[in-house]
RNA sequence: GCCCCUGUGGCCUAGCGGUAUGGCGUUACCUUGGUAAGGUAAAGGUCGCGAGUUCAAUUCUCGCCAGGGGCUCCA
């Protein structure tokens, strides 16, 4: 429910005519006036109806509040429905006002206006600061009435001013009793970790269950869902492929940009994804403003775009970043690392000359190569994302004629490069059509893991320009695209691809050093020593356990190296090493051994 | 968000209308052992949370939270 009340000096109205075929019978015709009264703007929604009793009880609750602070004697129940975009049905409406006309009517001087009328009114405001007022509710919060109309208060600030020293205390009170009440309760939830998944495909396991077990990932109850925590080990994985993304995309001419991970809603406005995915965002209200997180990088980076005014000799720009979002997914959506509320995307975005555009695509698709060849990324597809001409709930830019030139555009590069892909219509982004990289989970589902979009409605929604040679603006063409994908999901990939096994480069454990008797301990901290310095990720197994055990908890773990120090290595300070094809080779030298390592990691060569 | 499944000490797990089984890990002691689990002992749980049914609920019912599978969605 919404109203919206004027404590006024008067009110005039009059029914003029019916709304619709079932408004109210028997009113009084001609003009009503009342003085000295509150009137209360009334829309009943949709959700109300679910429970009506409770709504009604708080309409009547907040209508005696805001009577007691201005001192009003007269009421006027005002239907109006023009409130609120989704209205309850009309007869639980009326019913709901006539209820609160008769509870009411036994403190105050009430009056109601007729029920699905088109009337006239005159009103005249006082002016004084509670003298307008607005509240929104429904019947979900089942709290006490004294409780709920502090809340109402506390979200609407500049009432707050007016609000009488006793009930602010007594909110005070009650919020310190829930922080009280809450805390035990919510530090027991902060232990509670829920992470199980079924084996997918030949009992392979998938990256909820790997992340578990190699401690690199869980989900906590008192964070929320699909706002994954990773460990230590599983941020070195992360940190490896961002380190790699952003160091080849310097090396390809991209500028990287940090840009702030929220805005006001009005930055969302004008790309459209503010009316296309308002739900699917998280919205913060702060005083009067609303901001909200954001779900992508582009129109931040159009920002700096425009800041100054563009050459075609400053073209192509390429802007990335390695962009922390947030999208509002649905709950039955979120799984593991693979769909998650919080991720962190190698975005960027290529600002061209459209006579640059065919050689920008290539250029943009030849590092995606690059990088999945050195993440060891296989059998992946290409997929062409379309949009759907059929398509009406407004899911495209309305704008036929571009769609279809910038798909044969896209096409037409595509065939030139000679890639084998699949055309899916109703796959395309809203403003542009996409390149896809598809793969497999070990359930046999499919998703995007990179992505190439082409761009032709942002340019002009944002108005970008540059200025050409003949000295006159014109509008630049976008690639959006991301060249490690969403870091979660590249690592879920990479995950359920290796089993766990991850390339030398990305392992967060890539040596296990094992002791034999303690007598070796100094020799084989030495080593470890060294190995860190060379900027490897080594671990000592110095306990006393037998050989067996300790060998296989380090291939439990999918270190790719096991090295082992007994007597004879520290005799002949050499190192027996075994790799993950389970052979032992011995007397290996320390600095061989390390420097091979160096190298290999450096080239990141995937085994 | 919808449908289905799941939730037992840090991890895996047995079980059942009468507060719980075993293993791993942990801690202590013994073992100094050469490549897939050495021995003994101890500590650790209000059986996800809340309500209902019952003399009695971890067990049955409902609601909530979380995870997963399938839809839908994916800027």
């Amino acid at each position: 429910m919404k109203i919206l009340t004027i404590h006024a000096d008067f009110i005039e109205f009059q029914a003029k005519k019916k709304a619709f075929p079932g408004a109210e019978e028997g009113i009084k015709e001609g003009k009503q006036r009342i003085e000295e009264c509150l009137v209360v703007f009334t829309a009943v929604e949709k959700r109300d109806e679910e429970n009506i009793k409770a709504v009604t009880d708080r309409y009547v609750q907040e209508i005696k509040n805001i009577i007691q602070q201005i001192n009003a004697q007269n009421v006027v129940l005002y239907p109006y429905a023009h409130l609120s975009s989704s209205l309850s049905n009309p007869k639980a409406a009326e019913n709901l006002m006539k209820d609160a006309e008769r509870i009411l009517s036994g403190k105050f001087k009430v009056v109601r206006a007729p029920f699905g009328w088109y009337k006239s009114f005159d009103i005249s405001c006082k002016g004084h600061p509670l003298s307008e007022l607005s509240r929104e509710f429904s019947a979900e919060e089942k709290e006490s009435p004294e409780k709920l109309s502090g809340k109402v208060k506390g979200e609407k600030s500049p009432e707050n001013l007016g609000t009488k020293k006793e009930e602010v205390e007594e909110k005070v009170k009650t919020d310190k009793k829930e922080e009280a009440v809450d805390t035990k309760e919510l530090l027991k939830k902060m232990s509670r970790v829920s992470m199980s998944a079924p084996p997918g495909k030949d009992g392979k396991k998938s990256n909820v269950e790997l992340g578990k077990e190699l401690d690199l990932y869980f989900v906590s109850e008192i964070v929320g869902g699909g706002l994954p925590l990773l460990t230590g080990k599983g941020t070195t994985i992360k940190r490896e492929i961002e380190r790699f993304a952003i160091d080849e995309e310097l090396k390809r001419g991209y500028l990287h940009t940090s840009t702030p991970i929220m805005a006001k809603s009005d930055l969302y406005k004008i790309s459209g994804h503010w009316q296309h995915y308002k739900e699917g965002m998280f919205v913060l209200k702060v005083r009067d403003e609303t901001f909200a997180l954001r779900p992508m990088t582009c129109p931040f980076q159009f920002v700096i775009y425009k800041h100054k005014q563009r050459s075609y000799r400053d073209l192509p720009l390429k802007y990335a970043e390695m962009s922390l979002l947030f999208r509002n997914e649905q709950s039955g959506e979120l799984r593991g690392l693979t769909r998650v509320r919080q991720f962190t995307l190698a975005d960027a975005h290529v600002i061209c000359r459209p006579d640059q555009l065919d050689e920008e695509f290539e250029k943009v698709l030849d590092l995606l190569k690059y990088v999945m060849s050195k993440l060891g990324i296989k059998d992946i597809w290409y997929r062409f994302s379309k949009y759907d001409p059929n398509d009406k709930g407004g899911k495209y830019i309305d704008n036929p004629s571009a769609w279809e030139e910038s798909q044969a555009m896209m096409k037409k590069m595509l065939d030139k490069l000679g890639l084998k892909y699949k055309e899916a219509e109703g796959e395309a982004a809203f403003y542009g059509p996409k390149l896809d990289l598809q793969y497999e989970d070990v359930y046999g589902k499919e998703d995007t893991l990179l992505t190439i979009q082409i761009d032709f409605a942002l340019p002009e929604k944002f108005d970008l320009t540059y200025v050409d040679k003949d000295g006159t603006e014109k509008r630049p063409m976008i690639i959006h695209r991301s060249s490690s994908g969403s870091t979660e999901r590249t690592m879920a990939y990479l995950l359920e691809k290796t089993q766990g096994k991850l390339p030398l480069w990305l392992s967060p454990v890539q040596i296990k050093v094992l002791t034999i008797n303690d007598s070796n301990i100094p020799f084989a901290t030495n080593v470890v020593e060294k190995m860190k310095s060379a900027g490897l990720r080594v671990e000592l197994d110095e306990r006393v356990e037998s050989m067996g055990k300790k060998v296989r908890e380090a291939q439990l773990e999918r270190v790719n190296y096991i090295v082992t120090i007994g007597d004879k290595e520290v005799e002949k300070s050499t190192l027996a090493v075994r790799d993950r094809s389970n052979q032992t080779k011995f007397d290996v030298e320390v600095d061989g051994f390390i420097s091979e390592l160096v190298q290999k990691v450096k080239d990141k060569i995937i085994e």
